[in-house]
DNA sequence: ACATCATGTTAGATATATTTGACATTAAGT
DNA sequence: ACTTAATGTCAAATATATCTAACATGATGT
């Protein structure tokens, strides 16, 4: 599962990992491990998340069926 | 956060939970807690139970802003 | 009446997400 | 050179998701 939030932020006006975490209620470490793939965030989160930047979830994260990899970095 | 699994089991010839979680690789008790709205699953599991039936996550899972309850059941 | 199947539910264990606190690095501003 | 802001990263703690095993209930079939 790969994701476009790093993106997503710096075109949101370069807004800062601390800045996105505070608005979703995460701490930046937390947003630095999901940019990063590290793990898959809870549903709550990633809803919380694209609602930020006025997307949908799919915008946003990308699943494959097979895929349990980061390999879209 | 409300879901539809239990609606999509029934459209989807009448599922049993235990098929469901077979498929997507959790136990009947997980798919009970989750159509009960009993806590939030992981972003990897949402994808992989809207994609046994064929939809979308927004189509499965309804989040709204300020909704941090279950009221839509 | 008995057996079976689907579901609800619960307690205790394990796995994973998330927090807290700390330290390192790199880029930018003074 | 110094400071500050943003990010990467890590270890240890806490919270939450998920599993396992068990027992209960209602519906269905024999």
């Amino acid at each position: 599962m790969s994701n476009e939030v790093k993106l997503l932020r710096f075109l949101a006006q370069d807004m800062t990992q601390a800045e996105l975490g505070k608005r979703v209620g995460l701490t930046r470490q937390t947003i630095a491990a999901i940019e990063q793939g590290r793990y898959s965030p809870s549903l709550d989160v990633a809803f919380r998340i694209a609602h930020v930047f006025g997307k949908g979830i799919d915008d946003v994260f990308h699943w494959q069926p097979g895929g349990d990899d980061r390999s879209a970095d």
